[in-house]
DNA sequence: AGCGGTCAAGTTGAT
DNA sequence: ATCAACTTGACCGCT
């Protein structure tokens, strides 16, 4: 039991739908066209109204029973460009100790902080350029983590180039080097076309990565394991609190494409089981804290009602 | 001020 | 062959 009085911690994602908390992000066409003092001078200033908006993020959180907030990799804009890019130390001015006063807030707060690397991070790379620029950026996550006490670096498996295990076996290679602190962080999810559960967590268990149980993902590629069977195993894969997404399919389970995420997020969806499972359940739908509040909501709804049928 | 096109990056599968 | 989808639309430059 934690903080908030229930069991499961709900994670917001990256941004609000109606509340005016906003990130700011730059371009690198906008940045070229400046020197490089004014080029630092205005990532400096995103930096730090990113920084000021993560610390209203994490306040709107306490203040609504939302116990997990995922941070946008733009945090620090165009860090790891490879043209632009600079060291996140390199940030002047008191940026730093701005976010890392964000991540005492955090703390104090009990507001769990986490990261999801996007669709250009590919460990299983069979690709040098790729696998390089794929290190860096999770370096990268990996110091803005330290600043704000994030726990959490998400990442896929990557691409299964036609052979799956010849790939998880570049991602082991891959893994082994990051710095000791990155791979304290990297988790790994199970996605919607390539990795199983069952694919992933044999690696899972062998390098103590923890495995991020996407139950929307499992669906839409299962691989004859069962929600209830997967939600023990990849539990048992981590060294902290555990960490699951929920989301609904668009258009329906019938619907051309599932794998698209909805509004809210249908209670049909959201295991029963996992309630009361000590755990982060990040919830992965466009409509953002408000479906957060409905599904808060529906939770409390069907917690009073007895137990039914289904799941 | 409003609006449409653009944006750093990888891989897959739908069309 | 092209393009949308993915953890997320925001930003820029034109009219």
């Amino acid at each position: 039991m934690n903080c908030r009085g229930e069991d499961v911690r709900l994670g917001l994602c990256c941004i609000f739908q109606d509340e005016p908390i906003s990130f700011r992000k730059t371009t690198a066409k906008s940045a070229k066209g400046r020197d490089l003092g004014a080029q630092m001078r205005m990532y400096q200033e995103i930096a730090d109204h990113n920084a000021d908006s993560l610390g209203e993020a994490i306040q709107y959180c306490a203040h609504h029973s939302i116990g997990s907030f995922r941070v946008n990799s733009q945090i620090l804009p165009l860090c790891t460009h490879p043209e632009l890019g600079y060291e996140p130390t390199a940030i002047g001015g008191d940026t730093i100790e701005r976010f890392r006063a964000v991540g005492r807030l955090a703390k104090a707060h009990d507001i769990r902080l986490t990261f999801h690397p996007d669709q250009f991070v590919v460990l299983s790379t069979p690709h040098t350029k790729v696998l390089s620029s794929s290190l860096k950026e999770i370096e990268y996550h990996a110091e803005v983590a330290s600043w704000i006490g994030a726990d959490v670096i998400n990442i896929h498996a990557g691409g299964g180039y036609g052979d799956k295990p010849a790939a998880l076996a570049r991602f082991v290679r891959a893994w082994g080097r990051l710095s000791e602190r990155a791979r304290a962080l990297v988790t790994i999810e199970n996605d919607d076309r390539v990795f199983t559960p069952a694919d992933l967590l044999p690696m899972c268990r062998d390098l103590q990565i923890p495995l991020v149980y996407d139950v929307h993902h499992h669906r839409c590629l299962n691989d004859g394991t069962s929600v209830e069977q997967v939600t023990d195993w990849a539990m048992d894969t981590w060294n902290r609190e555990p960490l699951f997404h929920v989301s609904s399919p668009k258009e329906g389970w019938h619907g051309k494409q599932p794998s698209r995420h909805h509004d809210f997020i249908h209670m049909r969806d959201y295991p029963r089981f996992w309630e009361g499972l000590h755990c982060t359940v990040e919830v992965e739908a466009k409509a953002k804290e408000v479906a957060i509040k409905k599904l808060q909501e529906a939770l409390r709804a069907r917690r009073r009602r007895p137990q039914q049928k289904g799941t």
